[in-house]
RNA sequence: UGGGGUGUAGCCAAGCGGUAAGGCACGGGACUUUGACUCCCGCAUUCGUAGGUUCAAAUCCUGCCACCCCAGCCA
C-alpha cells in the first residue's frame, strides 16, 4: 500500500519536467558545476504577462539547479529606451517574487562589446561598410536568392582598425557606416550574412549619455553579454533560432570564453482576448484607450497588479502552461482558474451589493439593530470576523429578485423564502415597480426563529446582502477583456485594432458593508457569489473604489 | 519555390519501441447558510496525413499536408 504510494508519487514527480529543466539536468549530470541564467528585457515598455512567462522558466531554472539569475536590461538602442521602464521592470520582477542575482546594463558593458569588436576585426572577420541602409537591405538577396558582397568587404584590417575608431570617436555621421560581421553573403539563414554589429546614432542614452554615438546591435550585444555575465543556458523565445548560429559565430569568434553560453529556445505566451505586443500595448497607453500601462484591463504586470492578480497566481499558471515549442494560445480562463484558486484560500469573504434593490422587513420596527456577526472565512476562526448590523431596510442584488422567476431559480421571488447570508430567511410578500414597470423594491417578512446558527427549516437560496443603515457606496468597475471572443466570426483573424472590446469596462455604483471602507490598495476581498474584487488606490474611504479581478464559477449563469 | 521550427482531445501538455499522464474547459452526481469551494464520476481504440520497418509504432524510416518565424543600421 504505502509502496504504491510512493511509486505513484515518485512517478508524478518525474513527469512534472519539461525539456529545458531536462537539458540543463543532464548538463549537470554531465559536470557543468554551475548554472547561470538570465532575464533580459529592453527597457522600452512595461512587461506583461508574457514576460512572466519568461520570468518564471529563467529564474525558476536557476532555483531549481541551485544556480543564479541575473537581471539584465538589454538597452543597446538608446533612441527607445528609458530609466522610467527599468523602474517598472524591477519592481514586476520583485512583485513577482524573484530576487536577481545581480542587476546588470548592457549598456555597462559598452567598452567590452567594443572590444569584442576590435578582435573580430584583427582577425578579419569584421568589416567597416560604407553601403547605405537601402543598400545594404538591396544586397542582401531575398529568401530564395543570395545577397551579393559589399565593395567595402575585403578592407585591410588596418583600415578597419582605423575606420571602426574613427566611427567611434564621432568622425562620421548616422548612417553612414556600419561594422559588419563577414560570414556569408550566400548562407541560406539571413542571419548570416553578413550582419551588421554596430551603427553610428546619435541619440542620448538614459544611462550612457552621450558618451557613445555608436551601439552594438542585438545580435552581436547579446551573445557577448551573455558570455561576459558567465551565462551558461541562454534561454529566449522562438523567433531568435534562427540567431542561434550567429551567436555561436560571435561568442566563439571573439574567442575571450573558455566555457561559452548556449542558447535554447521556447515558445513565448499567447492568451485568448489578450494581446500581447509591446508594440499594441503601447499604443493602448498613448491613444488613450487605458488609463495607462497599470489600467487595470491591461496585461501588463502592472495592470495585473492593480487589478487584483495575486504574483502567486502568476507563478502557478506559469508553472501550469509548461514550456515547449509549439506555438500555441493558452485559454485565459487557465489563468482566472489560478487567479481563483489562490484568492479562494486567501481573500476574506465580504458582503457587497453591485447592483442594489432595496428590500424592506415589514415586521421589524424602524430604528432597530441587530449585530450580525460575519466571518473573514468560514470554518477559519483565526480569520476572524466583524459585525454588521440587520435591520428594517436592506439592500440586495438586484438580479437575485425575479417577479416571474424561472423553475429552477433558488433566490427571491413572490411568495419565496430566502436566507439572507448570516442573518434570518426572509420571505416576499410584495414588491413595487415605477412606471416602466422595473422592480425599484422588495417587501418581505422575517422569520425571528431563523437567525443564523439555528436549526430550522432549510432554504433553497441564501443572499449576499448589505444593511441600509451601514451602507458604504462605491465605485465598482467590472472589468472585460480587452479583445472580442477569438471566434467572433465578424473579427476573427483581423488586426488587434480591429478587435477591441467596446465592452471592457463597466463602472457600477454599489454598496459595500462598512469594513469594506478604506481598504488599502492591493487588498482582494470575495464579495459573496459576485466574484473577487481588489480595493484600487483610486478609491478613498468615504468612497472606496474595488476593480472585479475574476468572477465567480456560476453555474445559474450558465444555464440561464 | 531558400532556411529554421512545430503538429497528441475545445485549450495547454506528458510521452523518447511495450499498447495514450496531468491540468484547464466541459458534462453528470454528492455536499453546501456563497448555485462558490471541496469531493466523486465521465471526457483521444488513437497521436497532421499516406505508406514502410517490427511480434509490437505517438515513438524508428520515407513521402506528403498544415501552421509559425526570418529579407531593421529594432530587440
Amino acid at each position: 500500500m504505502h509502496n504504491e504510494d510512493n511509486t505513484r508519487e515518485n512517478a508524478a514527480v518525474e513527469t512534472g519536467r519539461n525539456f529545458i529543466e531536462d537539458m540543463i539536468a543532464s548538463d549537470v549530470a554531465a559536470g557543468k558545476m554551475r548554472v547561470q541564467t538570465r532575464f533580459p528585457p529592453e527597457p522600452n515598455g512595461y512587461l506583461h504577462i508574457g514576460h512572466a512567462k519568461a520570468i518564471c522558466i529563467n529564474f525558476g531554472m536557476a532555483e531549481k539547479f541551485g544556480g543564479k539569475c541575473n537581471l539584465r536590461m538589454d538597452d543597446t538602442n538608446p533612441a527607445k529606451e528609458d530609466i522610467e521602464y527599468v523602474e517598472a521592470i524591477k519592481r514586476n520582477v520583485e512583485w513577482l517574487g524573484f530576487r536577481w542575482d545581480a542587476l546588470c546594463f548592457a549598456s555597462d558593458y559598452y567598452e567590452k562589446h567594443y572590444e569584442s569588436a576590435c578582435i573580430l576585426i584583427e582577425k578579419g572577420l569584421a568589416y567597416v561598410d560604407d553601403q547605405s541602409g537601402e543598400e545594404i537591405r538591396a544586397t542582401r538577396g531575398t529568401l530564395t536568392a543570395p545577397g551579393t558582397e559589399s565593395l567595402w568587404r575585403n578592407r585591410s584590417v588596418e583600415e578597419n582598425r582605423v575606420l571602426f575608431q574613427a566611427m567611434r570617436a564621432g568622425e562620421f555621421p548616422d548612417g553612414s557606416k556600419v561594422l559588419r560581421a563577414k560570414i556569408d553573403m550566400a548562407s541560406p539563414n539571413i542571419n548570416m550574412r553578413d550582419p551588421v554589429i554596430y551603427r553610428v546614432l546619435r541619440a542620448t542614452h538614459y544611462r550612457s549619455g552621450d558618451d557613445w554615438c555608436i551601439y552594438p546591435m542585438y545580435d552581436f550585444a547579446h551573445p557577448i553579454s551573455d558570455a561576459i555575465e558567465g551565462i551558461t543556458h541562454s534561454l529566449c523565445t522562438l523567433e531568435f533560432e534562427d540567431h542561434r548560429p550567429l551567436y555561436d559565430w560571435a561568442v566563439e569568434n571573439v574567442g575571450l570564453w573558455p566555457d561559452p553560453p548556449h542558447q535554447t529556445e521556447f515558445a513565448r505566451l499567447n492568451m485568448t482576448r489578450t494581446i500581447m505586443s509591446k508594440r499594441y500595448l503601447k499604443m493602448l497607453v498613448d491613444n488613450g484607450s487605458v488609463a495607462g500601462w497599470d489600467d487595470p484591463r491591461m496585461p501588463t504586470l502592472s495592470g495585473i497588479r492593480r487589478r487584483g492578480f495575486p504574483p502567486a497566481a502568476i507563478r502557478r499558471f506559469c508553472e501550469m502552461i509548461g514550456v515547449a515549442k509549439s506555438n500555441s494560445v493558452v485559454d485565459a480562463a487557465m489563468l482566472e482558474y489560478c487567479v481563483r484558486d489562490e484568492l479562494g484560500a486567501k481573500a476574506h469573504r465580504m458582503m457587497a451589493v453591485v447592483k442594489p434593490l432595496k428590500v424592506t422587513i415589514e415586521n421589524w420596527p424602524e430604528g432597530v439593530y441587530e449585530d450580525v456577526v460575519l466571518e473573514n472565512m468560514p470554518g477559519d476562526e483565526a480569520a476572524g470576523s466583524r459585525t454588521m448590523r440587520f435591520g428594517r431596510e436592506l439592500w440586495i442584488e438586484a438580479d437575485d429578485f425575479m417577479e416571474d422567476p424561472p423553475k429552477k431559480f433558488f433566490r427571491l421571488r413572490p411568495d419565496g423564502e430566502v436566507r439572507l447570508k448570516n442573518a434570518y430567511i426572509i420571505k416576499c410578500v410584495g414588491f413595487d415597480v415605477d412606471e416602466s414597470g422595473k422592480v425599484i423594491g422588495v417587501r418581505c417578512t422575517y422569520d425571528p426563529d431563523s437567525k443564523s446558527g439555528a436549526e430550522v427549516r432549510k432554504v433553497k437560496g441564501t443572499l449576499h446582502w448589505v444593511s441600509a443603515a451601514d451602507a458604504v457606496d462605491a465605485e465598482i468597475r467590472l472589468y472585460d477583456y480587452l479583445l472580442l471572443p477569438d471566434d467572433d466570426p465578424e473579427t476573427a483573424g483581423k488586426d488587434f485594432s480591429e478587435r477591441m472590446n467596446p465592452n471592457s469596462l463597466e463602472v457600477v455604483h454599489g454598496k459595500v458593508e462598512p469594513a469594506l471602507a478604506g481598504r488599502n490598495e492591493g487588498e482582494s476581498f470575495q464579495f459573496m457569489r459576485i466574484g473577487y474584487f481588489c480595493a484600487d488606490p483610486d478609491g478613498t474611504p468615504e468612497k472606496p473604489v474595488f476593480n472585479r479581478v475574476v468572477g465567480l464559477k456560476d453555474s445559474w449563469a450558465k444555464q440561464k
